[in-house]
DNA sequence: CAGAAGATCTGC
DNA sequence: CAGATCTTCTGC
């Protein structure tokens, strides 16, 4: 397993999705350690995109986006849910990758503690929300590194280039008409069963 | 300062 | 399919 360098972050965020399906995505935190494998993604571009929460400059919300490269942008949204981006391309610049949907590779037991009543497992991580909810992750995380010394990181593996090769472009979820919702930077391995489904 | 919309999820 | 629930930004 390969810790991603910094140099695989510093890259648009079309780029970074779409090599970032199939890795591993990490937290090691104090008392336990859980691991998804990323089997959906979506890149949101700052001042090209009406779909990113940058899109109208910085703000101290989306601070996080315009800073440095391999870091999380975590946001709140609908009154409570998280959802975890991973920053790219250079400083100053926003954009970033929401990551959508993990399939679990490690802390399965922990994942399951904290998703409690979820009885279907390839539901712990299948949606954004869903995903920080199970690898515990929230506000406190928001600007955290993902580069060396961090608790948190992404990572290649043997199986990553796997995933990859099956992945595919569509449109994002989420998104009302007009503001982005015919782009298709949703990178995701379709049918996967840890995917996020149709509402 | 008020109002609307939001990168969603769960349970009914 | 509706309810939960609150932050952020925009417009007046």
């Amino acid at each position: 397993m390969r810790r991603l360098p910094r140099a695989f972050y510093a890259r648009d965020a079309i780029s970074v999705a779409r090599d970032l399906i199939g890795c591993l995505f990490v937290h090691a935190g104090p008392e336990d350690v859980t691991a998804v494998r990323l089997v959906e993604v979506e890149a949101y571009r700052g001042d090209q995109d009406p779909g990113s929460h940058g899109f109208r400059g910085p703000s101290p919300r989306t601070r996080t986006m315009f800073g440095p490269p391999g870091h999380l942008y975590v946001y709140f949204t609908y009154g409570m849910h998280w959802c975890a981006n991973v920053v790219c391309d250079r400083e100053g610049v926003c954009e970033a990758v929401l990551l959508r949907a993990g399939e679990p590779a490690e802390g399965l037991d922990m994942m399951r503690v904290r998703r409690p009543g979820i009885a279907d497992d390839r539901l712990l991580a299948a949606g954004p929300a869903r995903l920080t909810l199970a690898m515990g992750i929230g506000k406190p995380h928001d600007g955290a590194s993902l580069l060396r010394g961090g608790s948190m990181w992404c990572a290649e593996d043997e199986a990553t280039e796997r995933h990859r090769a099956r992945a595919v472009w569509t449109r994002r979820i989420g998104l009302a008409a007009g503001r982005g919702d015919d782009l298709e930077w949703r990178r995701v391995i379709p049918g996967h069963p840890h995917a996020s489904r149709r509402r």
